[in-house]
DNA sequence: ATAGAGATTGCCT
DNA sequence: GGCAATCTCTATA
């Protein structure tokens, strides 16, 4: 069987068993995110976004807060851009951004608490050749998903998915999985990216070494 | 009402 | 490295 065969444009797919057991991944319980997004945020590295055709492993994560935190779509009122963001965890939060992009994230963190953790990079799995049709701009296949734009466009995700719970129910929605690989020990972390307030926070997660985080530190 | 910034990306020089 | 694309929301009037 092969995963993550492309059409690729001269990229070099390792060949793999890129899951640790991939027969055995289970979905992510509603509980995992009844915690503050800066304490899942970093457990969610190594885990996988599962979605139509296609799969990736999490490498770059950031977490949002509510009222507290100046950067987050959530530091004012509620809007209906947001508003997943004030229900309940465990749900997709995808908004949209700069007249043209896609960003997903799931809602973090005690119930009445508005939270998130926006996924920023990703690993392609499987579904290699649906990613590529997805996005035509890439020219190798660190372009694929390096990046929150590019993963919701790879994965074939924008906001009729927002609200929606993580768990897939009829394996038309896109869900988070555990396949039993561990977050880092020691992952990497800095301040967020492209934020002006809340610089104080060094709440930005990545995978040491991964070629796929959306920038080298 | 109007202006400006934004959790970004890709093309241009 | 500069900057355009172009929706959503906030601040100011």
């Amino acid at each position: 069987m092969k995963i993550g065969s492309g059409v690729g444009r001269g990229t070099s797919v390792t060949p793999a068993a890129r899951f640790h057991k991939e027969d055995r991944t289970l979905p992510l319980p509603e509980r995992f995110f009844e915690r503050r997004p800066e304490v899942v945020a970093p457990e969610l590295l190594g885990k996988l976004i599962v979605g139509d055709r296609v799969a990736v492993r999490i490498v770059e994560v950031e977490a949002y807060g509510g009222a507290d935190d100046p950067a987050s779509h959530a530091f004012r009122r509620q809007t209906p851009r947001n508003e997943a963001m004030f229900g309940p965890p465990g749900r997709w939060y995808v908004y949209f951004t700069y007249g043209m992009h896609w960003c997903m994230n799931v809602v973090c963190g005690p119930r009445g608490e508005p939270g998130a953790v926006l996924f920023r990079a990703g690993e392609p799995l499987r579904g290699l050749g649906e990613m590529w049709k997805r996005r035509p701009a890439a020219r190798r296949e660190i372009d694929l998903c390096s990046g929150p734009a590019k993963l919701c466009q790879a994965i074939g995700v924008d906001g009729s998915l927002s609200g929606l719970p993580t768990q897939a129910i009829a394996g038309s929605v896109v869900s988070i999985a555990d396949d039993g690989t561990p977050p880092p020990i020691t992952p990497g972390v800095s301040t967020r990216v492209g934020i002006s307030a809340g610089q104080s926070s060094p709440w930005r997660w990545w995978v040491p070494g991964s070629q796929h985080v959306s920038r080298r530190q």
